[in-house]
RNA sequence: GUCCCCAUGGUCAAGUGGUUAAGACGCCACCCUCUCACGGUGAAAUCAGGGGUUCGACUCCCCUUGGGGAUACCA
């Protein structure tokens, strides 16, 4: 009856699930290689989370010589959304995370396709009438209205709400009670048809997982929806059979997913598949405005998409350094006695991976970016800076393409020796840092310091103009400071100031500090020296001049 | 409601029965210093609570609490 059953629903599948073993061999990789992926669905939404996910699944693989692929899960009509397949392509890409097979803005590539779900439709139905077949799931017409009065009555009589044991009305239909259905033309979905009991007689299922170590709980009893009225399978089906075929090894996924694991349990038990290696990964949370812990989320937090990476100019490589940090807390410690070694070299564990959900750290990020970004030669920060500005802030493309040299001078001011400077975090901030040294950008920000008056500052600039050698070296230069200083009341250490501050009006500091906003319209900078030095003579003395 | 996961300073966390409970970010102070940054030193700050088990619990078990998730023909 079963088998008459399956042929009456699937007529039109020609296929066996023996040739689709054979389409989609085991692949051949050496031992240990990891196939890993990544499912998206395609609203074109990408968040921190989803590359912190997609950023295991990439070492995972690529660290054990195995395959990460893409594919895209647009079994739900309702989300998809146009071009979104290119946007997580290049959202991904940007932080170096590659597919080596699978959904591609050139099409499918690779041999363990359509990776399109909603292009498997026939894969999955051949699977579905195996299992009908077998009668481990069967066709099942229930109404919304009807469901709905289930659930109410489980709900009055405090009972696990769903459709299964004695609330599943379709389970045992006969054949003609079907065939009845069908002629009246009753849409329907296909159920699994499970074995577990609900409540106390539940046996327990233990699953091991990659991250979290033996998961115990109890079996799925629940007739879940395998396959809906649109012919098209839910996630829970289409999981199955995909990384069943596409030959995932492991299955990196967000503890969401933790409590159908069940369910997909109880499916490759069914289909009789080897079941892969579960790594259930914790969320990233964040703090949200009633100050809970919460998990990211694609609605509210738009501030944590990845293109505000982006658009901040966050560089790639400062946000995979930063995700490491929270991905395997051992990362600092290799980073810190292995800095010049790429990210790539850390051999990256699963058991190292935290069980709870780490909150996102701009501190943290902002740090990590600082450290990473002093290690990259001013050439290339002048290339990401470039690149940047061409996609974000357009208007001062041509400042920066019109004199490259003496951008890289101020971009690498003080950024050698052993204690360089760490001014930059990410390119909007790295301009910002060097508007002043373009007369365009520049502008007086900061206030003279309260210690001289208004009459000092005239004298100190003008004084300091007139005495003022381009080809001074640092201290010929800064004796100059001192003796102008001296001269009109100012200590010329600043700790005599501090011993005696009655003695003085101020000291150096203060009087070096005018020159600074005179010259940068900013009381605090690098080196003047230096930064005088990058200017150039001409552009000093205008300035200075300027600001008498 | 039921089920599942999680729980060490503000944040990320080391720790797997005996530790002065690491380290990093942040915060504060001091040093270096012409400002800032860098660097250095130091400080404050944590085992959610209650029961067990044990000679001994941050560590094992139970309960409570808190947080997260699932409970869909969404993924």
């Amino acid at each position: 009856m079963s088998k008459e059953l399956a042929e009456l629903l699937f007529s039109k599948i020609d296929k066996s699930p023996e040739d689709y073993e054979s389409i989609y061999p085991k692949r051949n990789l050496k031992e240990g290689a990891m196939v890993t992926r990544l499912g998206p669905s395609p609203t074109g939404f990408i968040h921190l989370g989803n590359l912190y996910g997609a950023f295991v699944d990439e070492r995972l693989a690529h660290q054990s010589g195995g395959t990460f692929y893409l594919r895209i899960e647009d079994t739900d009509d309702k989300r998809f959304v146009e071009g979104a397949v290119d946007t997580i392509i290049d959202s991904l890409e940007f932080f170096d995370i590659n597919f080596d097979e699978g959904a591609s803005k050139e099409g499918d590539k690779g041999s363990y396709g359509p990776y399109f779900q909603s292009q498997r439709a026939e894969i999955y139905q051949c699977f579905v009438k195996k299992l009908v077949e077998e009668g481990k799931a069967y066709p099942c017409f229930m109404t919304e209205e009807e469901i709905a009065e289930v659930r109410a009555n489980q709900e009055a009589n405090k009972e696990n709400p769903g459709i299964y044991g004695k609330y599943a009305l379709n389970r045992d239909l006969t054949l003609d009670q079907v065939k009845a259905k069908l002629e009246e033309g009753l849409p329907f979905v296909i159920r699994l048809k499970s074995d577990g009991v609900s409540g106390e007689n539940a046996k327990q299922i233990s699953v091991e997982d990659g991250i979290r170590g033996v998961l115990t709980m109890p079996e799925n009893f629940q007739d879940t929806v395998i396959l809906k009225t649109t012919g098209i399978p839910t996630y829970h089906f289409a999981h199955v059979i995909d990384d069943h075929f596409m030959r995932t090894t492991h299955v990196v996924r967000g503890e969401e997913w933790l409590s159908t694991l069940p369910i997909h349990v109880e499916l490759f038990t069914k289909l009789r598949f080897e079941l892969p290696i579960y790594c259930h990964t914790a969320q990233l949370m964040k703090i949200d405005e009633e100050g809970n812990k919460r998990k990211l989320s694609k609605r509210k937090d738009p501030e944590l998409s990845l293109d505000f990476y982006k658009e901040m100019g966050y560089h790639p490589t400062a946000v995979r350094e930063y995700l490491l940090t929270i991905l395997n807390s051992n990362y600092e410690e290799w980073r810190k006695e292995n800095p010049e070694l790429p990210c790539e070299d850390f051999p990256f564990t699963m058991e190292k991976m935290s069980n709870s959900g780490a909150l996102f750290d701009l501190n943290k990020l902002n740090d990590v970016s600082k450290d990473t970004l002093v290690k990259i030669s001013a050439a290339d920060l002048y290339d990401f800076l470039l690149a940047w500005a061409k996609e974000f802030k357009t208007e001062i493309v041509s400042l920066l393409e019109e004199d490259k040299e003496y951008i890289l001078r101020i971009l690498d001011l003080d950024r050698d020796g052993n204690k360089p400077r760490k001014d930059f975090v990410c390119a909007s901030q790295m301009f910002e840092y060097i508007s002043y040294f373009f007369d365009k950008h520049f502008k007086l920000e900061d206030t003279m310091p309260m210690e001289t008056t208004e009459e000092d500052v005239k004298k100190i600039v003008a004084r300091y103009l007139e005495s003022y050698d381009h080809t001074d070296d640092q201290s010929q230069w800064f004796d100059k400071i001192r003796k102008i200083g001296a001269a009109l009341g100012y200590a010329a250490k600043p700790k005599d100031y501090k011993k005696n501050p009655d003695d003085y009006k101020g000291h150096v500091g203060h009087v070096s500090t005018v020159i600074r906003i005179a010259l940068m319209g900013r009381s605090q900078s690098p080196d003047l020296w230096g930064i005088q030095q990058i200017l150039g003579e001409a552009k000093t003395r205008e300035r200075l001049t300027k600001f008498k």
